[in-house]
DNA sequence: CCTACGATCCCCT
DNA sequence: GGGGATCGTAGGC
């Protein structure tokens, strides 16, 4: 058996509803100056989501949210981390949650001051101090350097459930996961699945 | 294992 | 002036 190169996502993947786009990224590789792993965990927020950071408009901050599709939107959170996302259609936008470190070990574990594998990226503000990203990348495409972007090696269920820490349109089951995994930031609901 | 809470910044009301 | 798309630590069970 040879291995299949990986391959990075047509230009257009990014072109689509972010709940579609937030289930099929679970199980890509997502690399920052070669440095990252597998995407465990993602979450959806809509154009007309109250929870999305672009519900009341265009503003300063959000702006990135209504760039091209793949655009990189980085915000603050709390005040000290970091959060990345992808651009999806307008004014949509997918969370990037957690990876399964697989590549830059040694650097993240430098970045995160910790060895533990477990907690390196398990959460939206982990995963961006694991891979050193912050504001400077806020509006670049994750389709080019200092990104890169692999479609998933194999087949792989996917769990999903509602989104952690928001306070608004808390029913929606827009949290999507690699079933199983242990380097997700919280469990999923028990018999959700796809 | 779990829950509680403070840190600390910026955008928006 | 309020409130986060969070995280680490402390303390209880």
């Amino acid at each position: 058996m040879t291995e299949l190169p990986s391959l990075a996502p047509p230009a257009d993947f990014f072109a689509r509803d972010a709940v579609s786009v937030a289930r099929e990224l679970i199980g890509f590789q997502l690399l920052v100056d070669g440095v990252g792993g597998i995407i465990v965990e993602t979450e959806a927020y809509t154009p007309d989501d109250p929870a999305s950071h672009s519900f009341s408009g265009k503003t300063a901050r959000n702006a990135a949210m209504f760039g091209d599709p793949g655009t990189a939107y980085v915000y603050r959170s709390y005040g000290i981390h970091w959060c990345l996302n992808v651009v999806c259609e307008p004014g949509s936008a997918v969370l990037l949650r957690a990876l399964e470190p697989t590549s830059g070990i040694e650097h993240m574990q430098v970045r995160r001051g910790m060895e533990k594998l477990r907690l390196l990226a398990a959460g939206p503000g982990r995963l961006c101090q694991a891979l050193a990203v912050d504001i400077s990348l806020n509006g670049r495409s994750l389709q080019g350097a200092p990104f890169q972007l692999r479609l998933p090696a194999r087949p792989h269920p996917v769990a999903c459930g509602p989104r952690i820490g928001i306070s608004r349109a808390v029913e929606q089951p827009w949290r999507f996961g690699l079933a199983g995994s242990r380097f997700i930031s919280k469990p999923f609901p028990l018999g959700q699945h796809e």
